[in-house]
DNA sequence: TGCTTATTTAGGTGAACGGCTAAGTTTCAG
DNA sequence: CTGAAACTTAGCCGTTCACCTAAATAAGCA
Protein backbone atom coordinates (compact mmCIF):
# COMPACT_ATOMS: atom_id res chain seq x y z
CA UNK A 1 0.00 0.00 0.00
CA UNK A 2 1.53 3.65 -0.54
CA UNK A 3 2.93 2.74 -3.40
CA UNK A 4 1.38 6.09 -4.96
CA UNK A 5 2.52 8.11 -2.34
CA UNK A 6 5.17 10.00 -4.45
CA UNK A 7 2.13 10.81 -7.54
CA UNK A 8 -0.52 11.90 -4.62
CA UNK A 9 0.84 14.99 -3.66
CA UNK A 10 1.79 16.19 -7.19
CA UNK A 11 -1.98 14.69 -8.34
CA UNK A 12 -4.06 16.12 -5.64
CA UNK A 13 -2.30 19.36 -5.33
CA UNK A 14 -2.83 20.02 -9.31
CA UNK A 15 -6.56 19.31 -8.86
CA UNK A 16 -6.51 22.11 -5.85
CA UNK A 17 -6.84 24.70 -8.47
CA UNK A 18 -10.00 25.84 -10.36
CA UNK A 19 -8.27 26.78 -13.53
CA UNK A 20 -6.40 23.51 -13.71
CA UNK A 21 -9.47 21.47 -13.13
CA UNK A 22 -11.19 23.26 -15.92
CA UNK A 23 -8.22 22.73 -18.18
CA UNK A 24 -8.85 18.76 -17.31
CA UNK A 25 -12.80 19.64 -17.78
CA UNK A 26 -11.80 20.91 -21.31
CA UNK A 27 -9.16 18.43 -22.49
CA UNK A 28 -11.18 15.48 -21.45
CA UNK A 29 -13.71 16.46 -24.41
CA UNK A 30 -10.29 16.34 -26.71
CA UNK A 31 -7.15 17.34 -27.46
CA UNK A 32 -6.58 21.28 -27.72
CA UNK A 33 -3.31 24.10 -28.02
CA UNK A 34 -2.27 25.60 -25.71
CA UNK A 35 -3.78 28.87 -26.96
CA UNK A 36 -7.24 27.17 -27.27
CA UNK A 37 -7.05 26.08 -23.99
CA UNK A 38 -5.72 29.71 -22.75
CA UNK A 39 -8.66 31.56 -24.43
CA UNK A 40 -11.30 31.45 -21.20
CA UNK A 41 -8.60 32.71 -18.58
CA UNK A 42 -8.67 36.09 -18.18
CA UNK A 43 -4.86 35.47 -17.24
CA UNK A 44 -1.48 36.11 -19.10
CA UNK A 45 -0.25 33.28 -21.04
CA UNK A 46 3.11 32.79 -18.97
CA UNK A 47 0.99 32.43 -16.16
CA UNK A 48 -1.51 30.15 -17.77
CA UNK A 49 1.65 28.20 -18.92
CA UNK A 50 2.54 27.61 -15.09
CA UNK A 51 -0.81 25.85 -14.59
CA UNK A 52 -0.22 23.65 -17.42
CA UNK A 53 3.54 22.77 -16.34
CA UNK A 54 1.86 21.39 -12.91
CA UNK A 55 -0.85 19.23 -14.73
CA UNK A 56 2.35 17.80 -16.96
CA UNK A 57 4.64 17.61 -13.91
CA UNK A 58 1.71 15.60 -12.40
CA UNK A 59 1.37 14.19 -15.50
CA UNK A 60 -2.22 14.24 -15.58
CA UNK A 61 -1.60 15.93 -19.11
CA UNK A 62 0.64 15.29 -21.75
CA UNK A 63 1.92 17.51 -24.67
CA UNK A 64 3.55 17.47 -27.73
CA UNK A 65 4.98 20.20 -29.84
CA UNK A 66 3.49 20.07 -33.52
CA UNK A 67 5.89 23.17 -35.90
CA UNK A 68 4.71 26.27 -33.62
CA UNK A 69 2.28 25.04 -31.22
CA UNK A 70 1.88 22.53 -28.28
CA UNK A 71 -0.59 20.14 -28.30
CA UNK A 72 -1.99 19.00 -25.07
CA UNK A 73 -3.93 15.92 -24.05
CA UNK A 74 -5.68 14.03 -20.67
CA UNK A 75 -4.03 11.29 -19.62
CA UNK A 76 -7.11 9.43 -17.86
CA UNK A 77 -4.78 7.41 -16.05
CA UNK A 78 -3.33 9.43 -13.82
CA UNK A 79 -6.44 9.69 -12.08
CA UNK A 80 -6.45 6.42 -11.03
CA UNK A 81 -3.86 6.87 -7.88
CA UNK A 82 -6.61 9.11 -6.66
CA UNK A 83 -9.23 6.87 -7.27
CA UNK A 84 -7.42 3.99 -5.76
CA UNK A 85 -6.76 6.12 -2.25
CA UNK A 86 -10.02 7.30 -2.05
CA UNK A 87 -11.37 3.51 -2.41
CA UNK A 88 -8.40 2.37 0.52
CA UNK A 89 -9.95 5.26 2.84
CA UNK A 90 -13.31 4.16 2.03
CA UNK A 91 -12.74 0.72 2.54
CA UNK A 92 -11.09 1.91 6.13
CA UNK A 93 -13.82 3.72 7.19
CA UNK A 94 -16.57 1.08 5.90
CA UNK A 95 -14.34 -1.34 8.16
CA UNK A 96 -15.36 1.00 10.75
CA UNK A 97 -18.10 0.89 10.50
CA UNK A 98 -18.25 -2.74 10.36
CA UNK A 99 -16.74 -3.21 13.97
CA UNK A 100 -18.97 -0.47 15.41
CA UNK A 101 -21.82 -2.69 14.05
CA UNK A 102 -20.31 -6.10 15.57
CA UNK A 103 -20.58 -4.01 18.69
CA UNK A 104 -24.11 -2.76 19.12
CA UNK A 105 -24.80 -6.62 17.90
CA UNK A 106 -23.32 -7.93 20.92
CA UNK A 107 -24.47 -5.58 22.93
CA UNK A 108 -27.87 -6.41 22.05
CA UNK A 109 -27.09 -9.61 21.93
CA UNK A 110 -26.08 -9.99 25.53
CA UNK A 111 -29.15 -8.17 26.47
CA UNK A 112 -31.44 -10.52 24.90
CA UNK A 113 -29.09 -13.22 27.10
CA UNK A 114 -28.98 -11.10 30.30
CA UNK A 115 -31.94 -8.31 29.94
CA UNK A 116 -30.73 -4.74 31.89
CA UNK A 117 -27.74 -6.10 33.65
CA UNK A 118 -28.06 -2.99 35.84
CA UNK A 119 -29.81 -0.07 34.20
CA UNK B 1 -22.65 21.10 -11.81
CA UNK B 2 -19.49 22.59 -10.63
CA UNK B 3 -21.95 23.68 -7.35
CA UNK B 4 -19.44 22.12 -5.28
CA UNK B 5 -16.53 24.09 -6.81
CA UNK B 6 -15.51 26.20 -3.22
CA UNK B 7 -15.23 23.26 -1.57
CA UNK B 8 -12.86 21.44 -3.86
CA UNK B 9 -10.44 23.62 -3.97
CA UNK B 10 -9.86 23.13 0.06
CA UNK B 11 -10.78 19.57 -0.14
CA UNK B 12 -7.49 18.47 -2.96
CA UNK B 13 -5.36 21.13 -1.25
CA UNK B 14 -5.75 19.46 1.73
CA UNK B 15 -5.50 16.16 0.31
CA UNK B 16 -2.22 17.27 -1.42
CA UNK B 17 -0.17 16.42 1.91
CA UNK B 18 0.55 13.40 2.95
CA UNK B 19 0.97 13.88 6.21
CA UNK B 20 -2.48 15.52 6.50
CA UNK B 21 -3.49 12.09 4.02
CA UNK B 22 -2.46 9.68 7.04
CA UNK B 23 -4.02 12.05 9.56
CA UNK B 24 -7.50 11.04 7.45
CA UNK B 25 -6.01 7.16 7.42
CA UNK B 26 -5.65 7.09 11.26
CA UNK B 27 -9.01 9.05 11.59
CA UNK B 28 -11.19 6.54 9.78
CA UNK B 29 -10.08 3.98 12.49
CA UNK B 30 -11.94 6.09 15.36
CA UNK B 31 -11.75 9.50 16.69
CA UNK B 32 -8.42 10.80 18.13
CA UNK B 33 -7.05 13.61 20.57
CA UNK B 34 -4.85 15.74 18.82
CA UNK B 35 -1.52 14.50 20.77
CA UNK B 36 -2.08 10.72 20.20
CA UNK B 37 -2.36 12.06 16.26
CA UNK B 38 0.40 13.75 16.57
CA UNK B 39 2.84 11.28 17.92
CA UNK B 40 3.73 9.50 14.91
CA UNK B 41 4.59 12.24 13.38
CA UNK B 42 7.94 13.83 14.03
CA UNK B 43 7.29 17.55 14.10
CA UNK B 44 6.62 20.19 16.37
CA UNK B 45 2.83 20.37 17.60
CA UNK B 46 1.81 23.77 16.67
CA UNK B 47 3.38 22.74 13.17
CA UNK B 48 1.05 19.51 13.12
CA UNK B 49 -1.95 21.93 14.44
CA UNK B 50 -1.43 23.64 11.04
CA UNK B 51 -2.47 20.50 9.32
CA UNK B 52 -5.42 19.75 11.25
CA UNK B 53 -6.54 23.22 11.37
CA UNK B 54 -6.51 22.98 7.33
CA UNK B 55 -8.43 19.88 7.43
CA UNK B 56 -10.75 21.48 9.70
CA UNK B 57 -11.44 24.31 7.02
CA UNK B 58 -11.94 21.52 4.41
CA UNK B 59 -14.77 20.65 6.30
CA UNK B 60 -12.33 16.87 6.71
CA UNK B 61 -12.77 16.14 10.18
CA UNK B 62 -14.61 18.09 13.08
CA UNK B 63 -12.80 18.71 16.42
CA UNK B 64 -14.47 18.99 19.79
CA UNK B 65 -12.48 19.92 23.20
CA UNK B 66 -13.06 17.67 26.21
CA UNK B 67 -11.41 19.12 28.95
CA UNK B 68 -8.14 19.89 27.99
CA UNK B 69 -7.75 17.66 25.18
CA UNK B 70 -8.88 18.17 21.75
CA UNK B 71 -11.11 15.29 20.13
CA UNK B 72 -10.66 14.73 16.17
CA UNK B 73 -13.06 12.60 14.43
CA UNK B 74 -13.42 12.25 10.34
CA UNK B 75 -16.31 13.63 8.26
CA UNK B 76 -16.20 11.08 5.55
CA UNK B 77 -19.03 13.12 3.81
CA UNK B 78 -16.72 16.25 2.93
CA UNK B 79 -15.18 13.17 -0.02
CA UNK B 80 -18.26 13.48 -1.70
CA UNK B 81 -17.37 16.69 -4.14
CA UNK B 82 -14.31 14.96 -4.59
CA UNK B 83 -15.65 11.67 -5.94
CA UNK B 84 -18.29 13.49 -7.29
CA UNK B 85 -16.18 15.81 -9.52
CA UNK B 86 -13.71 12.57 -10.62
CA UNK B 87 -16.88 10.92 -11.45
CA UNK B 88 -17.98 14.09 -14.00
CA UNK B 89 -14.47 13.99 -15.42
CA UNK B 90 -14.90 9.85 -15.75
CA UNK B 91 -18.40 10.60 -17.81
CA UNK B 92 -16.99 13.78 -20.13
CA UNK B 93 -14.22 11.19 -21.00
CA UNK B 94 -15.90 8.60 -21.93
CA UNK B 95 -17.95 10.19 -23.74
CA UNK B 96 -15.13 11.61 -25.54
CA UNK B 97 -14.27 7.83 -25.74
CA UNK B 98 -18.02 7.10 -27.27
CA UNK B 99 -17.74 10.14 -29.70
CA UNK B 100 -14.67 8.12 -31.03
CA UNK B 101 -16.41 5.03 -31.27
CA UNK B 102 -18.73 6.63 -33.35
CA UNK B 103 -16.37 8.03 -35.47
CA UNK B 104 -14.82 5.39 -36.21
CA UNK B 105 -17.98 3.08 -37.03
CA UNK B 106 -18.83 5.50 -39.26
CA UNK B 107 -15.92 5.67 -41.36
CA UNK B 108 -16.17 2.00 -41.34
CA UNK B 109 -19.27 1.95 -42.59
CA UNK B 110 -18.28 4.55 -45.26
CA UNK B 111 -15.52 2.36 -46.37
CA UNK B 112 -17.68 -0.98 -46.78
CA UNK B 113 -20.16 0.83 -48.96
CA UNK B 114 -16.88 2.95 -50.93
CA UNK B 115 -13.88 0.68 -50.81
CA UNK B 116 -10.36 2.47 -51.18
CA UNK B 117 -11.77 5.76 -52.14
CA UNK B 118 -8.43 7.20 -52.36
CA UNK B 119 -5.44 5.34 -50.64
C1' DT C 1 -2.06 25.45 46.00
C1' DG C 2 1.28 24.14 42.87
C1' DC C 3 2.88 20.62 39.28
C1' DT C 4 1.89 18.51 34.89
C1' DT C 5 -0.41 17.75 30.75
C1' DA C 6 -2.49 19.26 26.58
C1' DT C 7 -2.89 22.35 23.72
C1' DT C 8 -2.65 27.28 21.92
C1' DT C 9 -0.75 31.78 20.54
C1' DA C 10 2.85 34.59 18.72
C1' DG C 11 6.15 35.30 15.73
C1' DG C 12 9.97 34.16 12.50
C1' DT C 13 12.18 31.71 8.18
C1' DG C 14 12.86 29.93 3.63
C1' DA C 15 10.55 27.90 -0.33
C1' DA C 16 6.67 27.52 -3.38
C1' DC C 17 2.49 29.65 -5.43
C1' DG C 18 0.00 32.34 -8.65
C1' DG C 19 0.05 36.30 -10.79
C1' DC C 20 2.43 40.05 -13.77
C1' DT C 21 5.43 42.46 -17.75
C1' DA C 22 9.03 42.57 -21.07
C1' DA C 23 11.75 40.47 -24.21
C1' DG C 24 13.17 36.50 -26.60
C1' DT C 25 12.64 32.27 -30.09
C1' DT C 26 10.60 29.47 -33.55
C1' DT C 27 7.47 28.68 -37.32
C1' DC C 28 4.28 29.73 -40.80
C1' DA C 29 2.25 32.65 -44.38
C1' DG C 30 2.54 35.90 -47.92
C1' DC D 1 12.39 37.93 -46.62
C1' DT D 2 9.43 39.96 -43.51
C1' DG D 3 5.85 40.12 -40.27
C1' DA D 4 2.57 37.96 -37.40
C1' DA D 5 1.43 33.94 -34.47
C1' DA D 6 2.44 30.84 -30.79
C1' DC D 7 4.74 30.00 -27.43
C1' DT D 8 9.02 30.52 -24.13
C1' DT D 9 12.34 32.59 -20.96
C1' DA D 10 13.58 35.73 -17.44
C1' DG D 11 12.65 38.10 -13.62
C1' DC D 12 9.81 40.61 -10.15
C1' DC D 13 6.05 40.68 -6.45
C1' DG D 14 2.97 39.81 -2.66
C1' DT D 15 0.86 35.63 -0.25
C1' DT D 16 0.59 31.21 1.49
C1' DC D 17 2.95 26.95 3.02
C1' DA D 18 5.25 24.06 6.13
C1' DC D 19 8.30 24.30 9.32
C1' DC D 20 10.49 26.08 13.78
C1' DT D 21 11.07 28.01 18.94
C1' DA D 22 9.46 30.32 22.94
C1' DA D 23 5.98 31.64 25.82
C1' DA D 24 0.98 31.59 27.36
C1' DT D 25 -3.31 29.21 28.75
C1' DA D 26 -6.46 25.80 30.50
C1' DA D 27 -7.59 21.70 33.03
C1' DG D 28 -6.57 17.69 35.96
C1' DC D 29 -4.49 16.13 39.89
C1' DA D 30 -1.67 15.50 44.34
Amino acid sequence: MAKYDAKLDAVFTALGDPTRREILSRLARGPASVSELAAPHDMALPSFMGHLRKLEDARLIATEKKGRTRICRLMPDAFLPVTGWLEEQRALWEGRLDQFDDHVTQLARKRENDPRPKN
